[in-house]
DNA sequence: CCGAATCCAATATGATACTG
DNA sequence: CAGTATCATATTGGATTCGG
C-alpha cells in the first residue's frame, strides 16, 4: 500500500527519528570535530570551548550508546584514551552539510 | 582571509546557529506539519499527537520569535487563527529533507 | 590528560484542568 | 477551537573539585 496523505506522519516520524539520534546541542558540534580529525578528549573540547567536561563526557557516553563512535583506551602510562568514528556516523555527514549551509546563510548577527 | 584550518570552529558555529533555530523535539515537526498544509492549532497537535497544549503553544511562540511562521488572527465570531510560514522558514526544507531521508533509513526498529 | 563526582540552576517536557 | 494556568518531573547545563 501506497502512502498518500498520511504520509506527512511518516515523514515527521522519521524527522523524529533523526532529532533522537542528534539530540541536545552538542552531539553534532562533536561529532564534526571528530570528522575533522580531533578524537582525544581535550582536543574536542578545544574545538568546542563552550562546553563542559560533564557534558562532554555525558554527550560521548550517550554517543557510544548510539553506536555512533567508539571508545578505545589504550592502556599506556597515563592512558590515552580516543574516540573513533563508526561507519554509521559517517551516514549523517549530509545532514551536517544542509545545516551547515543553512546555518552559514541564517547567521544570528543579522538578528 | 581564508579559513583553513579553523575552518572546523566556523562549521561548528554554522551548525550552532542552525541547532539554535530547530532546538527542541518540536519545531521541525510543527514545520512539517505546516508545510503539509496544516495550519491551525488543531491540525498541527493532529499530526504530532504526542504534543500537548502546553508545548504546541510555547513553540508556536517560538517559531514566531525566529521569524519561521506568523500568527494571523482573524476577529470572526469564533476567532479563527492561523499560522503562516513565512518564506524564511521554507529555507530550512533541505535540512528537513535531509533529517527525513536519515530517520527513514536508520529506524530505530533496529536498534 | 581524561575524566568522574557533586551541587545546583535553568529549561524542557508532560499531565491535567480550565477559560473565552 | 485556541489557548492559559498550575504542578511536577526530567533533562541539560554550569561551576568546581577530585582522582588515576
Amino acid at each position: 500500500m501506497k502512502e498518500k496523505s498520511n504520509d506527512i506522519l511518516n515523514r515527521i516520524a522519521h524527522v523524529q527519528n533523526t532529532l533522537q539520534a542528534i539530540n541536545g546541542k552538542w552531539k553534532l558540534p562533536i561529532l564534526m570535530s571528530m570528522y575533522a580529525g580531533k578524537s582525544r578528549f581535550r582536543d574536542i573540547q578545544r574545538n568546542i570551548p563552550q562546553i563542559t567536561t560533564r557534558v562532554l563526557s555525558k554527550e560521548l557516553k550517550d554517543l557510544e550508546a548510539s553506536k555512533l563512535i567508539i571508545r578505545i583506551v589504550t592502556d599506556g602510562h597515563p592512558v590515552s584514551v580516543e574516540y573513533k568514528l563508526t561507519t554509521y556516523s559517517y551516514t549523517l555527514t549530509p545532514v551536517v552539510d544542509e545545516m551547515i549551509k543553512w546555518g552559514k546563510q541564517h547567521s544570528k548577527g543579522s538578528l
